[in-house]
DNA sequence: GATGAATGAGTCTTCATTCAT
DNA sequence: GATGAATGAAGACTCATTCAT
């Protein structure tokens, strides 16, 4: 999953310097976008006025609008991937009880850095007729939990990974909604229900 | 919940017989394309062709595209609803687990019915911005959980009802999209889940 | 100017009582909207609403939007006329002052009656594209203020006429534009302008 | 009153020579129209079309089609303006009436250069929802009046400035509405006009 | 490379008018 | 005659994308 694969949506390569500053600023003008307005609310004019730089720029690395959604998807989900094969490295060892804790730990901590914009990106991401890229991402998410439980031998771990990879996103995005803050509680009860679920 | 409200998000009621089935056939348009191309391939020129009406007659009914999103949520929300309550009326003195299966059959029945609508229609909540009484019905359906709860003795009940409502609809969401056929065996993940997350 | 030429902008002449209050109510509902939101205010369909009227009952007696207006116009004309006219027989062997006086008194009570309506007709009479029946109307206003002149012997009656006409329409709609109470105090700086204006 | 306001009507200040010719453009257009069919038949399409221009670029430097109206009368004004103070400060010590006259030059100059354009702007004046800028551009001829009456020891100098700016317009509009051509002799009514009303 | 002006297809919405009941 | 549902042309405005400078 994590290997140096060519951005393929990006137009070139950032080489230089300041090419890399105008991408990194175009994301995160559309990230904030995301943020304050949501989906609806992301066009690239005003991302690129936002990112202080002319829309001919943003073209010259964004082939598209769905681009720069794409490619703010991926690097969000790059963060996460690694945090958890982190996680899952360190608890190597140590059972399945403590994997799935850093786990989910690494996944509130993605979720409640910037909970907005976490949720702004899955919309995009379903509303969003994007490559098949993303969702190429999206499953291996999934594959991740699929070979952990595998390596514990849980049967069915496909569909059993599916859903707690889909019951943990569903609790943390309502709690984050709702402002919960309490994330040490919130993880008290995700490990409850994902220990609970598995035999 | 259930008693006649007027339907504030329709322009006039439809007096005439040929309205109201001017009115359904925009929403069941409305409701097609939603699921063959999604929230963002609606727009009311379509809408009104595929509805074999004019635009003109849309509007008569709907004072904004927005309005049409409402109304089919309103309508969709309400037959979930009022299956629930039918079921949780079945299983009164049955005590919790009945009644949670009830509940868990009607969800099932509800997404399963038309899967890619009822997915299309909650992102359509989330992204647009609309008015107060989406949400109070949206609210609405984690209060019924919570009163059952609440009535069974359970501890934190608006916690756990927001969790098992989120983690519920998180399950059954991705299952419906990765086109999961047996929803008995869903059911009883569900239930084992459910079930597990309360002491 | 007053002999009875059929109405030709209406539909049919209304002959019965329930068809002249159809006629009546239409005409008064769009001349309140005038008052309230002013030409681009008017649509068919508030008329008729506010009329109390359906839509089609509307087109049974106007052919169309435009002719409301005339119709209106032509309305609030005749009885401009009829007064002013009035104005010149009671006057009539007193020479020109009272005459003019009387005239004044006339153009006043006409536009403080209603003065939004009397406005906002100018600018219909002006902005939209109207027969030649009410531009005629217009310009028998001028006649009247010529021959009045010409009577009198004062040179160059028609484009005097065309100035005193001109010149007391702007004064009087300035002064009710800007909420003026005094009339008397606006007839009387009439008089001096108009009196000042002859030899 | 003349120095530099940022032109607050524009979306956004032509930084380049071919913006500012698509605002010129734009707004001949749009004054070409006006001049030929009225404020009805103005309409943005038809503006972008005329001026040799896109839609977009239209909507580029005008929020609105109203704004278009605006920045016509806007500089419209600005001409009249600037004719008028030149006039008073020429006349300066030469007394009333020389000032009047200038005055009543400026005006005639102003509404005769394009008659139908002029008067198309006054209707567009009234009939739209304009901001407080036009008004205050408006009132402030009247200002102009005001002051030079009250310098001239004018007894009720306010009124007396309304209903002289009133009168005048009234006559040179329906003279330039006639096709009247002598504005000599024109000149010469409004001179006598306006001495005569003061006293 | 960068800039920002220009483009125009695409959307939403209104409203004068017609017509089936 | 009356009603009000239906029509659709027309018009305001947006925004992804291109291209001259």
């Amino acid at each position: 999953m994590s290997p140096e694969q060519p951005p393929i949506n990006l137009r070139k390569v950032p080489l230089q310097a300041r090419a890399a500053a105008t991408v990194d600023a175009v994301l995160e003008a559309a990230a904030r976008i995301l943020e304050e307005i949501g989906v609806e609310g992301v066009n690239t004019n005003l991302v690129a006025e936002r990112a202080g730089v002319s829309v001919g720029s943003l073209y010259q690395y964004f082939p598209s609008k769905e681009s720069i959604f794409a490619e703010l998807i991926r690097r969000n989900r790059q963060v996460l991937i690694t945090d958890i094969e982190a996680g899952i490295a360190e608890t190597d060892a140590m059972g399945l009880e403590p994997t799935i804790e850093a786990l989910l730990k690494a996944a509130l901590r993605h979720q409640f850095d910037r909970p907005k914009l976490a949720l702004a990106l899955e919309y995009a991401e379903e509303v969003l007729p994007m490559g098949s890229e993303a969702r190429a991402l999206n499953t291996g998410f999934v594959d991740v939990v699929t070979s952990l439980l595998k390596a514990n031998d849980i049967e069915n771990p496909k569909d059993a990974a599916r859903d707690i990879v889909a019951l943990v996103k569903g609790i943390i995005d309502a709690a984050a909604l709702e402002g919960e803050q309490d994330t040490d509680a919130l993880l008290g009860r995700l490990k409850r229900v994902v220990i609970g679920y598995l035999p």
